[in-house]
DNA sequence: ACAGTGTATTAAGATATTGTTAAGATACTT
DNA sequence: AAGTATCTTAACAATATCTTAATACACTGT
């Protein structure tokens, strides 16, 4: 999966760079920008995940550029400010700001609410049936467009009907599906009940994503009925 | 468009009722619960846009309630909590919580985040409206459509026939059902009159459904005749 | 209190379902 | 055509579930 792409705007430059250091040390990729203007250029080209943003710039009220930037996208926006004030947290989060944070702020809450963000990021763009999207969960990723799976950020190697039966739970997950749902799905049996075969995919699956293929995290058994993904931490 | 529906989790009445009168001057419905399991129980059955979650409930852990949650929905999880911990919050956040609020809080802020909220539900509702059927009574619940059974919020594992038989006294509750028409539905049986099978598979049942099999509260024995589903609470 | 009826509980053996493995068949690539 | 990867099939092992039967309990009426 590729590095989160982080936009930080804030005209203080040790706030700045304090900020950049903190999502170094996630691995996190940023660009710095200073001014309001700037800001919605990079929001554009650069097209981050994320944007951090601080009110209080020279050249622009913080409003006016979530609004300007809310205009075509829905892209998540912390914004981080010295005003402590409802007014202002009101005022920006109906702007269409996401999260509001105010200084002085603690690293750890700032990159857990980072997280949440690009949780959201993740789980939208996989409902974006266009292309790029992608599915996560725990640490299985699945990038439908590149026909690509990965767990622990490692690509693993499926066998096109392994795959076929992986995004069929994934996008399904929750639900539990019966046998005969799979096998339609898959092979597009109409009377071909060949439930052991899905068995041994099945097998063969858990062997490549699951830790422990006796207690499955991912693809649960239901006896009986069929199987179901979960959602995992 | 219909009102939002926001689940209020908390055991202090005041404090619930203070946020219940809150939403209700934005003309948003709601429900009120005290407890960590009634909670899981509300989100599966009530289905609610927005889980209000306070942490420190008496029966259960709030980190393990989000996880319950979101191994079946992302629907949005605001955590309102009298610790102002960073790791609290991390630890909330990471486990799925989409934001943290910090007791004492403004009501306008409450708002704002609320509305920050059932934006992105209203963004993702496109595709999320798979209306599950669903059977609640006291606290038990059953999600006939992913064929899972919940009892405080938990999910229970029942064997396809517990499962069958749950779900046929669920079906009729209130009416009492003889040992001769289980049998039919169940097995199918035309003469087989295998009474003493059915009674053991109602203790299985009891076992993991009622607090008290001497004194059930679900399925009632009428002696000579058969079982009733009673509704709960 | 006692027998008698109906019910609940328990445990062990039988059966069914699922997981695993491996060998042969098929399809693909070079 | 050889070699690799993938699929299919079948046999077996490991569980989970069901059935059965024996025992314990609760209630009823005499």
């Amino acid at each position: 999966m590729t590095k989160p792409q982080i936009l930080i705007v804030e005209d203080d430059r040790a706030i700045s760079n304090f900020i950049a250091a903190t999502l170094d040390t996630q691995n996190y990729q940023y660009q710095q920008v200073k001014t309001g203007s700037s800001a919605l250029m990079s929001a554009l080209s650069y097209r981050p995940d994320i944007i951090l943003l601080d009110l209080g710039l020279p050249d622009m009220e913080g409003v006016e550029i979530i609004q300007k930037i809310r205009q075509w996208s829905n892209m998540p926006i912390i914004v981080i400010s010295a005003r402590s004030d409802d007014k202002d947290k009101v005022e920006a989060l109906d702007a269409g700001a996401d999260d509001y944070l105010t200084k002085p702020f603690s690293v750890d809450e700032l990159l857990a609410r980072v997280r949440v963000a690009l949780r959201r990021v993740r789980y939208d763009s996989t409902k974006l049936s266009s292309e790029a999207s992608i599915y996560e969960n725990g640490q299985l990723c699945i990038d439908y467009a590149a026909g690509c799976t990965f767990l622990n950020g490692k690509e693993i190697h499926l066998t096109p009907i392994e795959y076929k039966l992986l995004c069929l739970m994934a996008k399904n997950t929750g639900k539990v599906l019966t046998h005969g749902y799979i096998l339609n799905e898959i092979w597009g049996n109409v009377g071909g009940n060949d439930t052991p075969a899905l068995r041994v995919f099945m097998a063969t699956l858990r062997k490549k994503i699951e830790t422990d293929t006796s207690s499955p995290k991912y693809i649960q058994t239901h006896i009986g009925v069929g199987y179901r993904m979960l959602r995992v931490k």
